[in-house]
RNA sequence: GACCCCAUCGUCUAGCCUGGCCUAGGACAUCACCCUUUCACGGUGAUGACGCGGGUUCGAAUCCCGCUGGGGUCGCCA
């Protein structure tokens, strides 16, 4: 077989959802897998919604994902004289005609138009009885800009794409598609429509079932391979009971016939589990690296602050952090004396009266100290906390 | 509504193609216990699923049909 090309095509007209984001993910695993190129094409022919920020801000989202791409940046903007050329054969042949300012595609109005899908096997359309598919397709808008299901034939064509694979809510999208290839000569590419990532009540994941930008979750501390580890596991699976995969593993073992046709549900707990698997295998001085953005963002300068110093306070949380921006709460403590106390904690641990002269007779205890070390106070603490009839939990919590 | 897609624990999934090894395995979450002077990490265990009904077959989670349920699409948006 030769050489695979696959693409993910981008819509300026928001942030990188994290939807869009497995779509390109699973593209890229493809890819990658097979030796074959992995291509981004910018969908920009809606001049109102399409902004400059989107665009970086997707790009960067990639980027950081580690999702890298062959080849420069298509974009369709530039392209509108080659879909003319591809539309004008259309009308030459007597296919395609000019209404009012826009160009229609005759479609087939009766028979049946079917693909064979990668993971579905064969999707077949009765055209007699498919009402949206009756109308004549708009390839050309009034503003002289081609439409979505026009450009992407042509591009996809042009581009050389061997496998077409997106969400199935494509599916419909198919039948417009494939009369368009057929009219122009060219050969359609293999189609694999993949699962959309759902939401809690199972329908598509939206801004309502939580963050959806793949830049949320940067803000939030969460790590990129355990962002690409975690959705690489929705909606697929290596077939053993493997769950923490290396990116090098996910790109050795991915299979795409192993992808699963149900819509599989985002669900937050478990993305926190793995980022936490990822935290817990940082070297401590990349870690604290990682954690110094949320503490800048708090409003702290850590970069002044003694380095050994704070890699001993971040060694002291590794086991908990399963988010970086936990950190700034988890540790405040330690470098902010001006928080206010826990109400809660205060009336679920204050409140026992052995605890009456517990602080005055603890300082006393670690003054008394010959030497303030670990095992000293370790050992002064347990000897007071004895005397005082506390557990370690109603001793600590306190103290 | 029409068309299309889908259907294993609450969630992510293994098993399904190539029926028997499935009294359905793993993970997250939950609960209990262990470890631990707190929390957390880690360990052990528990709860928990083949949507329903018909077939086919000696035998079905696995194959077929119907039903039900859920989702998606019906733009000069992409």
């Amino acid at each position: 077989m030769s050489e695979v090309r696959v693409r993910f095509a981008p819509s300026p007209t928001g942030f990188l959802h994290i939807g869009s984001a497995r779509t390109a993910l699973f593209n890229w695993f493809f890819a990658r897998h097979m030796g074959g190129k992995f291509f981004l094409r910018i969908e920009d022919t809606d001049k109102e919604r399409s902004k400059q920020e989107f665009l970086e801000e997707i790009l960067s989202s990639l980027k950081w994902l580690g999702l890298d791409w062959d080849g420069e940046l298509v974009f369709q903007s530039k392209r509108t004289e080659f879909y003319r050329t591809q539309a004008q054969k259309l009308i030459d042949k007597g296919l395609a005609y000019p209404e009012e300012n826009a160009i229609r595609f005759r479609v087939p109005k009766s028979g049946k138009v079917g693909f064979e899908d990668m993971l579905h096997g064969r999707i077949e359309f009765d055209l007699e009885q498919h009402g949206s598919l009756a109308e004549d397709l708009v390839i050309f808008k009034s503003d002289g800009s081609p439409t979505y299901n026009f450009a992407v034939v042509c591009d996809d064509a042009d581009m050389g794409i061997t496998h077409v694979i997106r969400g199935d809510d494509h599916i419909m999208n198919t039948p417009k598609q494939i009369p368009v290839y057929e009219a122009l000569g060219l050969k359609p590419p293999i189609f694999c429509h993949i699962p959309l990532i759902l939401g809690a009540d199972r329908s598509r994941m939206s801004k309502r079932h939580g963050a959806t930008a793949i830049r949320e979750y940067l803000e939030q501390g969460f790590l990129p391979d355990a962002i690409v580890n975690y959705l690489s596991l929705l909606g697929w699976s290596p077939g053993n009971n493997e769950e923490i995969l290396s990116r090098e593993e996910l790109v050795k073992k991915f299979d795409l016939s192993r992808v699963l046709k149900t819509g599989a549900v985002f669900g937050k707990d478990k993305l926190e589990w793995v980022n936490g698997q990822y935290v817990r295998k940082l070297a401590v001085p990349v870690l604290t690296d990682l954690l110094l953005p949320s503490l800048k963002k708090r409003g702290y300068a850590p970069e002044t602050w003694d380095r050994v110093w704070l890699e001993k306070l971040v060694t002291l949380h590794h086991e908990r952090i399963f988010m970086l921006a936990q950190f700034p709460d988890l540790a405040q403590f330690f470098f902010d004396d001006k928080i206010e106390y826990d109400q809660v904690a205060r009336e679920e641990f204050l409140r026992d009266p052995r605890l009456k002269d517990a602080f005055l007779k603890y300082a006393q205890t670690l003054e008394g100290l010959a030497s303030f070390d670990t095992k000293s106070v370790e050992e002064a603490s347990r000897a007071l906390m004895k005397a005082l009839g506390l557990t370690g939990k109603e001793f600590i919590h306190p103290c």
